[in-house]
DNA sequence: TAGATTGTTAATCGATTAACAATC
DNA sequence: TAGATTGTTAATCGATTAACAATC
């Protein structure tokens, strides 16, 4: 089972490399990347492990022969797409955050119940009606979601979207969510996040 | 020293606490807590014992002490703000979120370098130029910054902060920033995170 | 008392780092 | 070769969980 934080990283590493390539150099060694990545070389080399592609002591790794294992690694054979449900202000700066093409997932459909929001189209992106939510994920086989909806709601449209063969939820709806055995739920709890902040910031003379 | 992670708990309890609160219970045993939370109870109380504050075993924790505790805990005395950079989409969103009265934490300003956005009031908070930054920091000694620029000027938004008397970063661009000893940066990478999520949706069938 | 929960230590678990022979 | 880097194991570090006497 490969673990989660790793995951975070190949996927930070995927980013870094794509910046790095356009700058010109064909390879790199684990300690440039380390310097920007902001981890240790040899965390580096232990992640890479499990790509199945090595790299040698005298050029170090091939950034093309890199990302293509990463690629390989991370996603999967077919393009996915992801659906967003609650299109308010955050709800709709995502959309236009991964609408940009910069991304490697597609926000495919998004859904809310407000009416004046409902069959139009928002940063390039279809809104749908809540009703219509689980006919939206089955057509288009989608099994990542991102909840913005609020907090109260949260849990009622986690069940549905699992219910509609949902796997994975990007929350960013201040609850803990409670999913069955199966759903991975990554949250995005911005409140704590900034009280931690300034905790530390504190701290810190 | 209090770890990262324990921090962010005892925000997440205070919400949960604050919600129990309005539900009438008086005291709280920390298997209940535990499983709003989704944390083990032995991790509650462990977490608890920094507090000062000791519960019983025959009531539990009484929930308006317990909140008393955290709060003492986490917030400084006098009461803190944080300044917003990069009034986007997504500067916008936390604006609104941040803004809604919930938050503990208040966004006291915004700063962006379109005209169109100076000197104006958004989601109730004035936006300033980007050169008056280090006066308002000043003036109002804020330490906490939010950074919703994008990647390309997050670095040298950053440096500007610091060297204004930011010692907390809550950062929304997608870089790793490189910040001198004594500065906290928490990366709310939402790219990556969404890759992990549907990384995992994958894996589970 | 009997039963459940607390505070707190010890044991476990997992993740990161250090180290080093093998390699180019 | 000499020197630096790789893949990989062993050692370290830290965080979580289990356990249990003390308490109500």
């Amino acid at each position: 089972m490969v673990r989660e934080k790793t995951i975070g990283r190949l996927s930070l590493y995927r980013r870094l490399l794509t910046e790095l390539q356009g700058e010109g150099p064909k390879s790199v060694y684990s300690h440039q990347l380390a310097a920007r990545a902001g981890v240790s070389a040899a965390q580096i080399r232990r992640d890479f492990m499990i790509l199945g592609y090595s790299g040698s002591p005298a050029q170090g790794y091939e950034v093309a022969k890199l990302l293509d294992s990463i690629t390989h690694f991370l996603d999967a054979p077919e393009s996915q797409g992801a659906i967003l449900v609650g299109v308010g202000n955050l709800g709709r700066a995502l959309l236009a955050y991964f609408g940009t093409g910069r991304a490697r997932l597609r926000i495919e459909a998004a859904c809310d119940n407000d009416p004046k929001k409902i069959q139009r189209v928002i940063h390039g992106c279809h809104c749908y009606a809540m009703v219509e939510m689980p006919e939206v994920i089955r057509r288009q086989s989608i099994r990542t979601a991102i909840i913005t909806v609020p907090a109260p709601e949260a849990q009622a449209v986690a069940n549905d979207l699992i219910e509609a063969g949902i796997r994975g939820i990007l929350n960013f709806a201040p609850v803990r969510l409670h999913v069955p055995e199966g759903v991975f739920v990554e949250n995005m709890d911005m409140a704590v996040a900034l009280e931690k902040v300034a905790f530390f910031a504190r701290q810190h003379v």
